[in-house]
Order: structure tokens, then sequence, then C-alpha cells
RNA sequence: GCCCCGUUCGUCUAGCCCGGCCUAGGACACAUGGUUUUCAUCCAUGCGACAGGGGUUCGAAUCCCCUACGGGGUGCCA
């Protein structure tokens, strides 16, 4: 068997949607398990529509996603250029085949490709007119995905448009014969295109490549019907990217759109993607998108990340919010992140929910100061102040010690303290584990906090 | 209108090709309870689906047909 090539052919007219993402990825993913090539191909042949600024995002989204290419803009290869505007001889060539085989005619300045069969005219109910159609063969396409799919081509169709530019089914089947393209993976908007792929590929005297057309990529059924467009909330990479998740939690989840593991396994690298990707898994039906599951896929992949990978996106988005610099101490850093790690879902509300690690000026959760400024929370400050204050090995244990002798002294629960030296230091009423957190901000922040408490709520 | 594709819990899906092991499994979400030392984590339990109708068969989520619904296409867009 011939190695396998497989090719992206995106279209640079805006920003990279979650379903061009996925398509890239199928193919990234058949590529590196058969050990062939992914190509990619810029489809640019729509001069007006296209922008380099796209162009650039697409690339770069790509390469965060973590799919990189072996042939195709900037990084060259043997069946260039990667651009469609710059194979314009090469059209040229295929098209005299198709000339000088009679598969051509022109009629209102544009070149139409010549299906086979018996002519007629038919009223069209689509077109309102009268229309003329070709009693043409069916195609068989043996789709990986759906099995045996039969269309039969009735119109001829435009192959060079009246301004001289090739169209995208000409220039697609071209590219595909041109480069060697051997599976053909792509959405299934795609299909019914295909007997017209098909009817060219036939025309050139060559074999079609292997097609598998996947789902379509679904609207969440509260927002509407339809696949999913790039305004719906959640359809935009670059948006992921912003949001600090972590890439291989973006591939992960999109690649559970319309496919499974049969495993029950659900949380994997893309390392582990690659082993088990198999294009006959994948799914016929429609996928609708899910922004809790991508978050929740997100979560995970956050939880196993060893700390170091993990302090490094964390501390990305800590930056933002100039909560850390280059000047933080890294083991502080470190081991107030791994008290975050095992609790905090998302990167984009690590800084709300860590603030209080790197800065005084933290902000106070109103509902929580209701709860727990309840009763003698002053008091409860100023009796567990001094024991911690002389407190000399600071550990969790011996913190939890203080505590429970208080306690004891007191007769009260423990939790009697918890919540209110929690908001004292915190903010709030919530976040990580309490004594870890105590052992962690260290002695000084925590004594030096608790007097600022005592101080501004003892009038 | 016509053509093509599809339809298992609210969502992603396993099972379907090679009918019985399916009183249909997992995950997300949701609900309840627990973690009597916090919590957005964690744990447990619960809720919850074979679109409908006909066949074929001893037996159908699985095979066949019809209907309904959904999606895509029907461009000198890609």
């Amino acid at each position: 068997m011939s190695k396998v090539r497989v090719r992206f052919a995106p279209s640079p007219t805006g920003s990279t949607h979650i379903g061009t993402a996925r398509t890239a990825l199928y193919n990234w993913l058949y590529a590196r398990k058969t050990g062939g090539s992914f190509v990619l191909r810029i489809e640019d042949t729509d001069k007006e529509r296209n922008t380099e600024a796209a162009l650039q995002e697409l690339l770069d989204g790509l390469r965060w996603l973590g799919l990189d290419w072996d042939e195709g803009p900037e990084v060259g290869g043997d069946y260039g250029p990667y651009f469609q505007s710059q194979r314009g001889d090469i059209y040229q060539d295929y098209l005299k085949k198709l000339k000088d085989a009679g598969r051509t005619y022109e009629k209102d300045g544009a070149i139409f490709f010549k299906l086979e069969g018996e002519r007629f005219t038919e009223y069209d109910d689509y077109h309102k007119a009268e229309v003329e159609k070709v009693e043409s063969q069916p195609v068989v396409i043996e789709d990986l995905i759906r099995g045996k799919v039969t269309r039969r081509e009735e119109r001829d169709f435009v192959i060079v448009r009246s301004n001289g530019d090739p169209s995208f089914h000409f220039v697609n089947v071209v590219d595909d014969i041109a480069m060697g393209i051997t599976h053909v993976l792509r959405g299934e908007d795609h299909l019914p295109n295909t007997s017209k792929h098909v009817e060219l590929f036939n025309a050139f005297g060559i074999t079609p490549p292997i097609y598998a057309h996947m789902p379509m990529i679904l609207k969440d059924p509260k927002l509407g019907k339809g696949k999913m467009s790039k305004r719906d909330k959640g359809a935009l990479i670059e948006e992921y990217k912003q949001r600090d998740f972590l890439p291989e939690a973006v591939t992960n989840f999109v690649a559970l759109l319309g496919w499974s593991t049969k495993d029950n396994q659900e949380v994997l690298s893309i390392d582990e993607l690659t082993e088990r990707f198999e294009i006959k898994d994948i799914q016929k039906g429609g996928a609708r998108f899910d922004e809790k599951k991508m978050s929740h896929i997100n979560f995970e992949h956050m939880k196993r990340l060893p700390i170091e990978k993990y302090s490094e996106a964390a501390t990305s988005a800590l930056r933002k919010e100039s909560l850390v610099d280059d000047s933080t101490d890294q083991e502080y850093l470190q081991a107030a992140l791994r008290l975050c790690q095992e609790k905090i879902d998302s990167f984009e509300n690590l800084p709300s929910f860590a603030a209080f690690f790197f800065s005084d000026a933290f902000a106070i959760n109103e509902k929580a100061q209701k709860k727990v400024m309840k009763g003698e929370a002053v008091l409860r400050i100023q009796e567990i102040t001094p024991p911690l204050k002389s407190l000399e090995e600071w550990t969790a244990e011996k913190i939890e010690a203080i505590f429970l002798s208080l306690a004891e002294e007191k007769e009260l629960k423990p939790f009697a303290w918890f919540p209110v030296v929690r908001f004292a230091l915190s903010g709030t009423n919530s976040g990580p584990d309490f004594l870890p957190m105590l052992e962690v901000l260290g002695k000084e922040r925590v004594v030096s906090r608790l007097n600022t408490f005592i101080e501004t709520h003892s009038a």
C-alpha cells in the first residue's frame, strides 16, 4: 500500500472555527497514526475574501493546537506551491487535458465541465426555470464512514469562472491529483460535491481518493438550529486560546465530537488520541457542541499537568491581572498553585480565586461577608491571633493543633473559627484547603492580615 | 420542490457491520447525601434514551420497508 497523504485545505476567510479545527485534527491524527503526510493547502481562490491576517491566525491556531504540517506554507515540500493562488499554470495544464478530451464547453464566458449522457430540458422548481439536465450514470462513493453512497450529477458545472478564476470543484480535484492525496477526510457538507469530484477524477482517468465524510458540528439547541457557525459562542479556537484553555484539552474535546474510543476513556492526550484514532469509529450523526463538557475536559487536563507545566500556564493567566511578575518568589508561587490546581477548573477563573495569595488588596465577597460576620466574628479572630503569632513551627499540623486546643478551651467547634479566618485572609468563604492554605500563606501574612482585620472591624 | 446523509438518556457517546451476554453501559449536566475541618474539588446514590409504525425471526437498539423529524446540498462561495 502506498503511503498515506492527507490534506487539510482551508480557505482563510476569517477566524478559525471549531469544525475547521476538527477537520484538521482528524486529518492530522490519521497521518500521524499511519506514518503518512499531513499536507496543508491554502484554498485562496476567492481573492476578495482572503486576508493575510486570517491566514496568520489560522497557522497560529494550528500550531497552538500542536498540529504541525509536513508540507505547506512556511515549511515547503515537493508538491508546492501550497497556495492555490500560485498554482495557475497547473490548472491551465489540467484544463487543457479536459479540453482535449472534449469534456468542456464555454457558455456566458465561463468554462463548463460536460457530463456524459442524454440531454433534455426540464422545469426546475428550485431555479424556477427550464434547465438543461443530463441523463448521466450514477456515481458510487465508497465512504469509509457511511458506506456506499450513490448520487447522480445531472447538470454541467462551472470549472472556470467568466473572470478567469478556476472554481473550487476544479482546483480541489486538480490539487488532490497533483499532490497525490490518498484520503479525503472532510465534512459531510461536501458529500453532495463528491459526485462532481468523482466525475472530474474519471474525466482525468484517475482513480479518486478514498473518501470519509464526517458529521457536522451542530449548534447547542439552546442557541438555535443548524450547524455551528462562527458567530456562535464557543465556536472560535482563538477564544480558547485567549481564555487560557489548554490546547491538549481543546484537541481532546474536539476529537470527541463525532468520535470516541471503545474503552470508555475520555480524557486523552494527543498521543493517546493518535494511538486510538480510527476513521471507521467516527460517528455518522451530527454532534452538538457542549461548553460544559469542554470545560470539564479542560479541568481534567489541568489536574493532570505536572506542577511545572501547570505553573507555566497559570502564571500566564496571573500575569494578565498583574498578580505576579518576574520578582514573584517561584517557590511560593508553586506552593500556592499546587493548592489551586486541585480546586479551580479553569485558568480564566484562577486570578480571582488565587489573588489573595499575591496581594493584600484582594476583593471582598459581600455575600461571604454577610454570612461570616454574623455573631462574634471579630472576637474569634482576636482569640486566634495571639496563639498563631507565637507559633514557632508553621506547618498545617501545628496550626491545626492551635485551632483544636482553642476550640476545646472555649468549648466550641473548630468550625467557629475556620470561616472567619478564611474570610479575614482571603475575603471570601471558599478557596483552597484551609490548613494548607494557612501554611502556604506563611505566618507573617496570616498574622498581619488578622491584625488588619481586627483594626478595621473593631471601631 | 428535488437529491444525499442522518436519528440510543437534556448533551457527547458504547452497543448496531457479525440479531440473544442490553432489566441498554460510560461521561458531562442536573438532584440528593457524605467528606461531621472550610471549599468551586473529591466520593456515593439518584434522575434519565433505543423517533413512530409495520415486517423478518423462537428472539431486534441491532436486519428490511414506510412515516416523521433533523442536517447538508441544489452558486460563475469554499
